[in-house]
DNA sequence: CTCTGCTAAATTGTTAACAATTTAATTTGA
DNA sequence: TCAAATTAAATTGTTAACAATTTAGCAGAG
C-alpha cells in the first residue's frame, strides 16, 4: 500500500530534510557538508545525495567546489538579502492575486489547517517546525497560483529565512499569518496583499 | 597541461550544453529527454547526465517526474513572464550599481570583449550564440557584483529568454548593449540603469 | 622550532551492473 | 475487429566498486 521509496523520494526526502536542517541552523556556516555521512545516516548510497545535495547547490544554500564537496554557503548581505526580500515580495504578491480570484473552498479548509500547524509549532517555540509550517503556508498558495514558478519561490524563500529566522519572534510571526489568512478568507485582495508586505520583510 | 576531465567539469558543460539548446529552441515543449542518449552523446555514464539534467530542473528550465524522466517544461505565460521579467531587472539593477562603483580598468577590458563577442553573434544572426553572448554578458556584472545570487539570476533570465528568443531582432539586440556597455564606460549609472531598463523586457 | 616533501587516509568523480518501474508490442479471447 | 491481458523492451532508480584528487599526518633537514 504505501509508496515503494524509490530514487526521486530518496532525493527529495533528503533535500527537504537537509534543507530544513540548514534553515533552523544546525550547520554553520561554511562547514562543508560530505557525503557518505549523509548516505550512511539515511541509509541509502552516495547517489541520491549528490542528487539532493546538487538541487540545494541550485538554491544558493550550498555551495559546491569540484574535487572539494558541498559546504554551507556564506550569508547574504543586508543589501542582498533586500532584494531577494523585494523578488520575493514581487512574485508572492502576483501568485496571491491570481490565488484569490480562483481560490476553492477546498483551498481554504487546507490553509486553514497549514494555519493552524504553524500556530502550533510557535506556540511550542520549535525553530525548524516553524520555519518549515511557514514556508509550507506560502508554498501553498504559490504552488496553486503558479506552479511554474515555485522553484524560484522556494530558492528565494529558504535564502531569505536562513540570515533572521533566529530573531524572529514567534507571537509576531503567528499574528501576522493569521492577519493574511484572515484576509483570505474575507477574499479582501488589498487587505491581504497588506498584510503580505508586513510579513515579508 | 590541460586540466582533466572530472565530474563537476562534465556535468558542467554538460549542463551548459543542454541549457543553450534548450534556449534556441532545439527541442520542443515537453519533449522527453533521455539520460542513454545524452550519456552516449558525450561519452560519459549516466551519472554526469543525471545531475546536469537535475540542475536544470531546480533553474525551472526541466521538470521531473519519479521514474519517467525529465522534460522540456511547458513556457511561462504572459503574465508568468512579466513577474520573471521584473524580478530579474530588480535583481540586476542592484548588482550593476555595484558593479558601476567598484569597477576595474579589468572589467572594462572583460565586458568589451564580450560586447564584441555578442556583435559579432548578432551580425551573424547565430541565435544560439547571439543567446549565449546576451546572458554571458549580463552574468559578468551579476556574478562580479553578487556571486551569491548568480544562480538566482541565471534561472530568471533564462526563463525570460526561453520564450522571446526566436522573435528578438538582432539589429535591436546589438544596439541596447553597445548603448548599455557605452554607459558603463562613462560610469554614468542612470544612464545604465535605464539603457538595462530598455533592454530587459 | 619551522618548513618542506613524502606517505597514508579521506573524499569526491566515474563507471558499469543490477533492480524496479514504465512504456510498447503482442497475444489471446470474445 | 477490438479490447483486455500478457509479455518484452526501454527507461529510470540504486548500488558498490574503482579511479582521481584533495587533505591530513609525519618524518627529517635546516
Amino acid at each position: 500500500m504505501s509508496k515503494v521509496s524509490n530514487r526521486l523520494a530518496f532525493s527529495d526526502h533528503i533535500c527537504d530534510i537537509i534543507r530544513r536542517e540548514l534553515i533552523s541552523g544546525k550547520f554553520a556556516h561554511d562547514e562543508p557538508i560530505r557525503e557518505q555521512k549523509l548516505a550512511t545516516r539515511f541509509g541509502t548510497s552516495r547517489g541520491p545525495v549528490r542528487d539532493a545535495l546538487l538541487r540545494l547547490t541550485q538554491e544558493g544554500i550550498l555551495a559546491y567546489e569540484t574535487n572539494k564537496g558541498v559546504r554551507v554557503n556564506s550569508p547574504l548581505s543586508e543589501a542582498e538579502r533586500d532584494v531577494v526580500v523585494g523578488m520575493r515580495l514581487q512574485l508572492e504578491k502576483f501568485c496571491m492575486r491570481k490565488f484569490i480570484l480562483l481560490v476553492t473552498p477546498s483551498d481554504l479548509d487546507q490553509i486553514s489547517i497549514l494555519l493552524e500547524r504553524l500556530s502550533s509549532a510557535c506556540k511550542r517555540a520549535s525553530l525548524p517546525e516553524v520555519a518549515e509550517s511557514d514556508l509550507a503556508l506560502h508554498r501553498y498558495w504559490v504552488a496553486q497560483a503558479s506552479p511554474h514558478l515555485e522553484s524560484t519561490w522556494l530558492g528565494l524563500s529558504v535564502r531569505m529565512i536562513m540570515k533572521y529566522t533566529r530573531l524572529s519572534k514567534y507571537e509576531d510571526i503567528e499574528k501576522e499569518h493569521t492577519n493574511i489568512v484572515s484576509a483570505i478568507l474575507e477574499k479582501d485582495l488589498e487587505k491581504t496583499l497588506i498584510c503580505l508586505e508586513a510579513n515579508i520583510i
